[in-house]
DNA sequence: ACTGAAGGCTGCCCGC
DNA sequence: GCGGGCAGCCTTCAGT
């Protein structure tokens, strides 16, 4: 099948084919898009909720965000030292290259 | 029981009941993100797919949003810009897009 | 491997020459990076102060990009909306803006 | 002076003083981002001169990145463990709230 | 030309 | 109701 036959800047017969395929991602994105919506306020619902046990929801968000940022910053470290690494094996192979490594970051 | 004697904010010898709510209010919270993340990227999956079918990603979007607004609101921003638009001495876009669009169809 | 020649591309021998070119090209670099970071500052400002002169800054925004936009770029996208929404049998919503902004002049 | 004399969204006499006021704000701000471009461009120059003499851009990136973290990363380090402070002082007061807690990150 | 990543910007949610 | 803080989106840029 050649391409051209469906491409919607090339086809020709508007509201035909092209459109009913723009119509259903159209209706797919819209509905993922409102059930994730949906989610939102079920998660803004357990915050209520836990507020409403006298947790205090501005330290409930700040666990969730802990929990979910350690892993990462660990990662983030090796990638610092990583990089460091990287760029010091750039120069610093002799011992000038090494003062002048010392001095760049100076 | 009374209330005090497990909230967080006020009661304190009360064992590890708060811990049980905190962690259970967490897990529920960390599975809702989950979820929600989880179609953030079948949405963008979506967009994808439209693209192969020769679809612009960004017009795509910009229908979506549009379907979204409501139309009284979209009204006045519109206003809003033809209004500004026109206090800069240019005249709007819009006679121009539509003419485009009368050719487009002819 | 002789790595000794620490130029990194070529390598020339030069002892901590390198060095001085790197720090010439961070300084330099980085005083670039802070003016133009001062400017993203500046231009906030301006919509701040905008704001407070009672300006839309959403609107504003629009209007910045609008005649920033190649107006033959522009043409097409709204086209490519037109044709969208018509393959989608919604009617777009540029008459109805234009009644909008006529009214508002009347 | 009554403000209202001068709001865009009051004011009738399109073209008029708001319309002068719009402008310049207009201008100022399409002359700062033109200045930024601008310095973007300068920065990719930098880049490029310095791969011509023979350093490895993308090296050089991660240096800028590199001094542009290292100092915010301690500040970030500090906000975690304030963090860690305020959300364990929520229930640690008691050794079964520290057990609470415990459970809470496990 | 497309894909993936980084930074800037916008909209949303909160507290004041 | 407003402004600040934060998450998500968009845009730009290097790499393939």
């Amino acid at each position: 099948m050649r391409k051209a036959d469906h491409q919607p800047g090339e086809g020709h017969n508007s509201g035909g084919f092209a459109g009913e395929q723009l119509h259903a991602f159209v209706t797919r994105i819209e509905q993922l898009e409102e059930e994730k919506k949906s989610l939102g306020e079920d998660i803004k619902e357990v915050y209520s909720e836990a507020k409403g046990s006298g947790f205090d929801t501005k330290i409930l968000r700040k666990i969730i965000v802990l929990r979910k940022m350690d892993p990462g910053e660990r990662a983030e470290q090796e990638t610092l030292i990583e990089l460091y690494m990287t760029a010091l094996g750039q120069l610093s192979d002799t011992p000038l290259g090494k003062a002048a490594v010392k001095s760049a970051f100076a």
